[in-house]
DNA sequence: TTTATAACTAAACAATCGTTTAGTTATGGA
DNA sequence: TCCATAACTAAACGATTGTTTAGTTATAAA
């Protein structure tokens, strides 16, 4: 064996994350991510292969920090009063100090085009499918919906939670909290 | 006086505000841009500037287009009937053919950010303001609805909005109209 | 202590970015 | 008809993009 590595992957990635969440994918250049990983580019490149690695490992990062809502939502058990707390939840989680940074899937998604690396769109689509699992799981729990009621729901409040980071990163605080008491009006 | 121009700027902008519609601001370069708008470099510099000359007319160029459905919301009399058709001839608007484009003002927001021309964010801004004015102008028809309410649900209806032009480019028609309908349940 | 090799630094790579410029062509007014 | 000048073409600009590579340093195993 040889020299051992200087920095810790888990660290750096969640670097690399926070950058990509601020910036986007695009805005964020290797120069960059070279400053805010605090490792040269030959690091980066043996580490996470290109770019799009340090991406998408960004993405598994993100999943990760998100699971601090998640798993309160996952562990809740009252149906819709959950459901709706996990929306607060999501725009405290978005916040950064003064900076609203919405959600690094939906920006990504909002980012991305046809031609993008089918690794990350799969990426992307995986992470839509588990969050709209987990708000079918915690729909369920209301015993007045039947299978189709927490299917169209679900879908129902999967747009809305894409339409909510999207719309966190430009409408003020009360808007949004108007936005999310509408929303469950009509569940 | 000297030669004629060869093009009419409307006719060239029109088609530069199509591939920024398609591709985003970022991954448009000037180099597409001068390909798709069929003059040379010097001519798109000539007439608009730079590259963020030539995005802002498109964004107004992209008021105009959108007028269509906004004239039609604008002279319907019927509040919330109209108000929910708007949302959904939204939906046939932003389609090309089978791609599905979201919306230039909207795609725009969610790219943009803080260091973004300042220019350009509040031609954004503006165009925004004036949708949810739009909004609030139909709210009003419902003689039911109190100043304050027309107010709070022009806010919940512009946001909903914006989440549906990012949605309109990841979720399928049936989850998009089922989407449509919730929002209004809750009006 | 030597040696093989992984991890480091720093410079360079070709390609592309937005923008400018030098030189040519066409045209309305004199 | 000639000329001033706007509009054209095409090449180049310096800066930056993502990626690679040549050369140096450190360390685990022999």
């Amino acid at each position: 064996m040889a020299r051992k590595k200087e920095y810790i992957e888990a660290e750096v990635i969640e670097k690399a994350m926070a950058l990509f969440w601020r910036n986007g994918y695009e805005t964020t250049s290797m120069q960059m991510l070279e400053k805010e990983m605090g490792i040269n580019k030959f690091s980066i490149y043996s580490s996470f292969g290109n770019k799009d690695g340090v991406f998408i490992e960004s993405l598994k990062c993100y999943k990760q920090k998100l699971k601090q809502i998640t798993d309160k939502l996952n562990a809740s058990s009252n149906g819709i009063i959950g459901l709706r707390q996990y929306f607060y939840d999501f725009i405290e989680f978005s916040k950064d100090a003064t900076l609203r940074k919405g959600c690094l899937v939906t920006n990504s998604a909002n980012e991305l085009h046809e031609d993008a690396n089918p690794k990350i769109k799969e990426e992307l689509s995986k992470f839509t499918n588990n969050i709209r699992g987990l708000l079918a799981h915690n729909l369920q729990q209301e015993r007045h919906f039947n299978v189709s009621d927490v299917e169209e729901k679900a879908d129902y409040l999967i747009i809305s939670m894409f339409g909510l980071a999207s719309a966190s990163r430009v409408f003020n605080d009360a808007q949004l909290n108007n936005y999310i008491e509408n929303i469950f009006k009509s569940i």
